[in-house]
DNA sequence: GGCGGGTTGTCACCCAGGCGACAAGCCGAG
DNA sequence: CTCGGCTTGTCGCCTGGGTGACAACCCGCC
């Protein structure tokens, strides 16, 4: 439970409260342990609780009525995702299941409400968050209606990157835990052209393809290619 | 400005004031007039407003580097916009284009932060304002990505129907002000596509194409068509 | 009332990328 | 060690829809 509050206490919700506000909040938290591939809930439950990734890597999905999938984020530790259905009581809108093993926080809605209305600090903790996401979010919509397929590619591996990656001897390596057919879902095309795209890639050196993993060579190339 | 205060009144964020708070923060609001085509702000400005609709329509557009347009939504009396600049004080990540002669009320960052901190209730329902347009553009993505382009302009026409439709006599009018053109900006398509689709449900007598505007005849079968 | 710029309707052409189909690797379970 | 099921690498075919190019409008303005 050490590392539990260690990497609650820099996510930023809880940064924003003070010592006494973080203590009560984290006496109310739940922890939840996940296999790789477990579903943590699903499009359409009803959801109350908001989590904290604390370890591992988790995916939230969308499925279209004829099954195929979209994947609308991958969230590592530190990142919190749930919270749509705090401020309106819908069910939810997308799936999250484990990418990796992952533990978690949980935090229920009615824990959460007297820290709204109490520390307005959280709710501009969590208005950031919403406004961060949604300039993404509105990032993303551009790319897919201007940017190819291979660029889409590559801007997703540098934004995975930012978030992911480890500086090593021989380049930035990137372990992002998804399949190349996860990836594809993401970037919104089909897992052999996203195959074809980071071939090519590699063909041209600038990144080495490991499993699901990728190691970065030429940022500056990749920069390029995105935009 | 009695009409001012009619629709502020009504708009989500004011609705959650008590009377003396929404008086107040009436006091601080500045009136914007704009003609149709005029630019409010413009991507890469510095901005610190938040602005509420009172009559008429915005559109809300980003730009790629080559020029070519996205159109992120369309909105209209009640409906605010420019709330992201609020919770990190980054440039504005799209332009505002008025689409016919509107009027907006504006709210200075400084004058809005006292509520979010003094009235939990302003702050739960920027969060709830902002869950619901993250959970829209998290739909749009997976129309992009699912959907073909008449299923989007079906979409699209049923939103702005939602949103502007008047019953008539001989069926929903939505007059939506848009060229086709924006019109295919705001699905993610060119002009062309667009025209024939509606042409196709205009000669399916699915709707009737008018200036600006279409009538709805048979909402079923768009709907249908849609998904 | 005639002119000019912004819309709309419709072509023909072409290509990015989806889809189906397989072979080859890789990995965990028995 | 071996088998079966994911995952990856690569084809070729086929089509949705983007691009360019006009002609016909429509509407406000001189």
């Amino acid at each position: 439970m050490d590392e539990t509050n260690e990497v609650l206490r820099k996510a930023p919700l809880f940064e924003a409260l003070d010592e006494e506000g973080a203590a009560a909040l984290r006496a109310s938290v739940s922890e939840v342990r996940l296999g790789r591939g477990q579903t943590l809930f699903s499009e359409g439950d009803e959801g109350d609780r908001l989590y904290v990734i604390l370890s591992g890597k988790v995916k939230l999905t969308r499925t279209a009525v004829d099954g195929r999938e979209n994947l609308l984020s991958v969230l590592g530790p530190g990142e919190m995702f749930g919270e749509l259905s705090l401020f309106d009581p819908r069910p939810r809108t997308a799936s999250a299941v484990a990418v990796t093993d992952a533990v978690l926080a949980g935090l229920g809605h009615d824990d959460l409400r007297p820290f709204i209305a109490g520390q307005p600090q959280v709710s501009v903790e969590l208005l950031k968050a919403l406004a961060n996401r949604l300039r993404r979010t509105n990032d993303a919509m551009s790319d897919l209606v201007f940017t190819d397929v291979p660029g889409r590619v590559a801007k997703a591996l540098l934004d995975l990157a930012d978030r992911f990656g480890k500086e090593g001897e021989d380049g930035l390596h990137v372990h992002h835990d998804l399949t190349q057919e996860e990836l594809a879902q993401l970037v919104g095309a089909s897992r052999e052209t996203v195959n074809k795209a980071l071939a090519e890639f590699a063909l041209r050196g600038w990144l080495r393809i490991e499993a699901k993993a990728v190691v970065l060579l030429d940022m500056e190339r990749m920069r390029r290619r995105a935009r």
